[in-house]
DNA sequence: GTCTATATCACGATAGAC
DNA sequence: GTCTATCGTGATATAGAC
């Protein structure tokens, strides 16, 4: 947060390569080894930015909070509306945010019962209330925004899964609009 | 498959903890010493009946598959309707065939890359196939079939990861009955 | 079929030079 | 702020006795 300029920090270099890590290998596969090698900067240099790796991923949940403010906020003003920009995000469209939304869910699950694990949690469940705020808002309807959430998750369940089908965003559109909900 | 009473064999027993160690503790939990440790079975007695990691992942894999032809047509009869009784069974009841399917995404997600994980997505996906083809069958509507799926999904995502919400599946059931789904 | 070693290796973390 | 070298631990897997 010191400079405004567009060259990413070796900090910030860090926490992306975790996260791509973590998304495409798994938490097993994020090993601090491996993190120094992707961010091209030596294991020593990696523990002087995060001393320990409860501290990479407390910095990766920090920066995840800051996105998460900006979504929610997008969200509000989108054209499309909140649901279909809620719908749209919740399939891996590759950006940043869903890198460490991914990540953050490898994280929450892989260590169901470590702090690290229950703050990933936390992380999850409040950005998830934002977004449920929004579609309870605009919807009108708590049954129906939950319903809406519940299907977001499944696209993302899929997309991190590797279970994802191509239609299944038009089909979901196709039943919302029945509902009045598009 | 020898003998057809009720006593589990320590094959079985193994499975059953590699299993519960993957639904309550992530796959870091699962190690070798752990899961022969809650069977209660030394780690040369786990060995011999699975020489290898991949072999145990594996033999959770084929129990899934018996249990998921079961359940499939269970779902086919079912008193309630096969769309509510996808539903019920996507909220984790801690049944058997629950904790195997959790320890199976766990292992889907934490080796992305690897064979094992490869071989956990293509069990999901077939069991997945299976759902929707009754589903689609039942409601005669490739959208709905799809959306129903993805509540599914999404609740089991949602138990998956504790992000579970106490009255989720009222919600989806009241907005389905809106669809006619119900 | 089940057990007790034990080999081998990779992970997280520390120490200290530059 | 970044590096190399190293320690301690815990994981998978092997060998061979019972």
């Amino acid at each position: 947060m010191t400079a405004a300029g567009t060259q990413t920090s070796t900090r910030d270099r860090l926490l992306d390569a975790f996260e791509t890590l973590l998304k495409d290998g798994g938490s097993r596969a994020a090993t601090l080894d491996a993190v120094a090698s992707a961010a091209e900067v030596s294991k020593g240099g990696l523990l002087y930015h995060f001393p320990s790796k409860d501290d990479l991923v407390a910095g990766m949940l920090a920066r995840i909070h800051e996105m998460g403010d900006a979504d929610v906020a997008r969200m509000r003003t989108a054209e499309c509306g909140p649901v279909d920009f809620y719908l749209q995000t919740s399939v891996d469209t590759g950006s940043p945010f869903d890198r460490a939304l991914i990540a953050a869910a490898r994280i929450a699950q892989e260590s169901p019962g470590s702090p690290e694990g229950q703050r990933a949690r936390d992380t999850m469940a409040r950005l998830r209330q934002g977004w449920f705020e929004v579609l309870a808002e605009h919807l009108g309807d708590d049954s129906l925004a939950r319903t809406v959430q519940l299907i977001g998750d499944g696209l993302y369940f899929d997309d991190i899964t590797g279970l994802a089908h191509g239609g299944s965003l038009d089909h979901v559109r196709d039943t919302l609009r029945r509902l009045g909900a598009l």
